[in-house]
RNA sequence: GGUCGCGUAGCCGAGUGGCUAGGCAAAGGUCUGCAAAACCUUCUACAGCGGUUCGAAUCCGCUCGCGACCUCCA
């Protein structure tokens, strides 16, 4: 079988991943900002790294997965006057600035259960991080790389990038930063322009602050993922992830923060997912043409033709590769419903499926294929998380399972231990792996013997040829929602829409 | 303007220098009282123009189109 390789945005190249601690893995991914609602476009490192951790677990590692929740604000875009976002916005909606963070916190994780996303291990929070992270900033003021100006401490890049590689992760060179960065609050606090805030003072208006050595403010956005991964994975850590758009200026900071305050640099894998975008544009909130995570699920917005089942947007989202952008559109979203039914009708039928036994395959053609599509999947993991690729593979053997069931393929052409294999496959890497679960309710055992005796009535109509009733039950629960099939063996199933 | 990336059949999308990914849709067939589902078959694409090569969607160059980042952003 492979190793595990993936794309190393620091490097941009695939790197084989070496664990630190042979066994035990470390993963930090930038979490939200809880300043509002999150909506689909968070969706997607959420899910991609929850499939990495998942997979990481799969492959015997012992994980801490740290994902962070930004509560402490950042600033205004647009150049306006300096701002928190969580105060502004909680001024505006009348709520203390705890009572809305907790409101979209809270929202968040809702939408991560929906998804079957894991919970982290520890969910740091910057506000529970002011401590560390006044600490981390004293420590890069005392080497001589920060520096205060009227209560507010900057970094001071042009220092750095002489000695280190500013600019590496993101592909950037520190002159044109110095001639493009945009006029900000504060720029004239700066020595120069790429330099950004480590602690920022907080004017009265300001309901968030903290007392530091420098005056009562609040941290820079930078610090608090540098102060927290430090803390919970240590000065060197294995996998640092995110989405694309946080590679300058966020995780580039964060390398400059960690490489003064440690004396070297902490992330060894660093992972950014691409973008969702609709209509080919980036969806974001500067773009106001965002999906919430609400609308999503209930249909409600505008763009939206009906309700998405998280369970849509998660397979959907892992149809894609994590490194390619991904366009919204309801045909896509629609197809995916219709994918990820009939993948998961096949993989509830296998559990269902019986084997004759034998050990020897009567179709020695078909069990090498399916085999050979069994034995794929790893590599594909293994290669930057082709999740894709695997989920082709499991639709390749969709066919197999329900020609067995459905008798144009006899159960005795693959062998008993294909048959197993198979078995372990769907749930390894459906459940285990991609984290998929079916988009029925759980059928309540009441409806169930409900619909078995309505299953009945109709039966002994078709028997006496009665057509008009037995079709008429089976329009009605369609109607309702409830499609009944009539099987080969002469028994009746049921899937709710 | 700078940096980076992308352009794949009706739609979504994977992709290694040589071996038609996969999904959805569509068409035909099998099965069925009829449906639905399932199964089988068909639809062989890589923006354009050059180049390298025995061979390129895949490497190189140019052109066109699109996007991301450079500012809060997943």
């Amino acid at each position: 079988m492979s190793e595990l390789h993936f794309y190393n945005s620091y490097t941009r190249q695939k790197e084989k991943f070496e664990s630190i601690t042979p066994g035990y893995a470390g993963l930090y991914v930038c979490g939200p900002t809880v300043s509002g609602e999150s909506h689909m476009g968070h969706a997607r490192p959420y899910i991609t790294f929850d499939v990495v951790q998942r997979y990481l677990k799969h492959l015997g590692y012992k994980v801490r997965y740290v994902r962070n929740i930004t509560d402490a604000g950042h600033f205004e875009e647009e150049g306006r006057e300096a701002q928190d976002k969580v105060s502004e916005k909680a001024k505006l909606e009348k709520m203390e600035p705890m009572e809305m963070v907790h409101k979209y916190t809270s929202m968040f994780h809702h939408g991560m259960r929906l998804f079957n996303c894991d919970e982290p291990s520890i969910e740091p929070t910057a506000t529970g991080h002011i401590i560390e992270q006044i600490s981390m900033i004293e420590t890069i003021i005392e080497k001589g790389y920060a520096y205060e100006v009227n209560g507010s401490v900057y970094f001071d890049v042009k220092k750095y990038a002489d000695k280190y590689p500013y600019g590496k992760l993101s592909g950037r060179v520190l002159d044109d930063q110095l001639e493009t960065t945009r006029e900000l609050d504060g720029q004239d606090e700066k020595r120069n322009k790429a330099d950004f805030a480590l602690w920022k003072n907080a004017p009265p208006e300001h309901i968030m602050r903290w007392k530091s050595p420098w005056g009562e403010g609040f941290p820079g956005w930078h610090i608090e993922c540098s102060a927290m991964s430090s803390k919970y994975l240590g000065e060197t850590f294995d996998i640092h992830g995110g989405g694309m758009d946080l590679q300058f200026p966020h995780h580039e900071s964060e390398i400059a923060q960690n490489t003064i305050a440690h004396g070297h640099a902490s992330v060894r894998y660093w992972m950014h997912n691409n973008m969702i975008t609709i209509n080919g544009k980036k969806m974001g909130k500067s773009y106001n043409n965002v999906i919430k995570l609400s609308e999503l699920f209930s249909g409600s917005h505008p763009i939206l033709e009906q309700p998405y089942h998280p369970m849509v947007v998660r397979f959907y989202i892992l149809q894609t590769h994590y490194r390619s952008t991904l366009d919204f559109s309801n045909e896509a979203l629609q197809a995916s419903e219709r994918a990820l039914r009939r993948l998961w009708e096949a993989y509830e039928l296998l559990q269902k499926l019986n084997h004759p036994g034998n050990a020897e395959a009567a179709d020695t053609n078909l069990d090498k294929q399916v085999t050979d599509w069994i034995d794929e999947c790893p590599d594909f993991m293994n290669d930057d998380f082709n999740t894709a690729k695997v989920l082709a593979n499991l639709f390749e053997l969709a066919p197999v399972i329900n020609s067995i069931k459905g008798g144009q393929v006899k159960p005795d052409a693959i062998s008993a231990g294909t048959f197993s294999l198979l078995k372990d496959t769907f749930k390894t890497y459906l459940e285990d792996i991609l984290g998929l679960q079916g988009m029925q309710a759980e059928q309540s055992n009441k409806l169930d013997s409900v619909i078995s005796l309505l299953a009945e009535i109709r039966a002994d109509a078709k028997k006496r040829k009665d057509f008009a009733t037995s079709d008429e039950i089976r329009n009605k629960l369609q109607k309702a929602g409830i499609i009944l099939k009539d099987e080969k063996d002469g028994t009746v199933s049921y899937t709710i829409e």
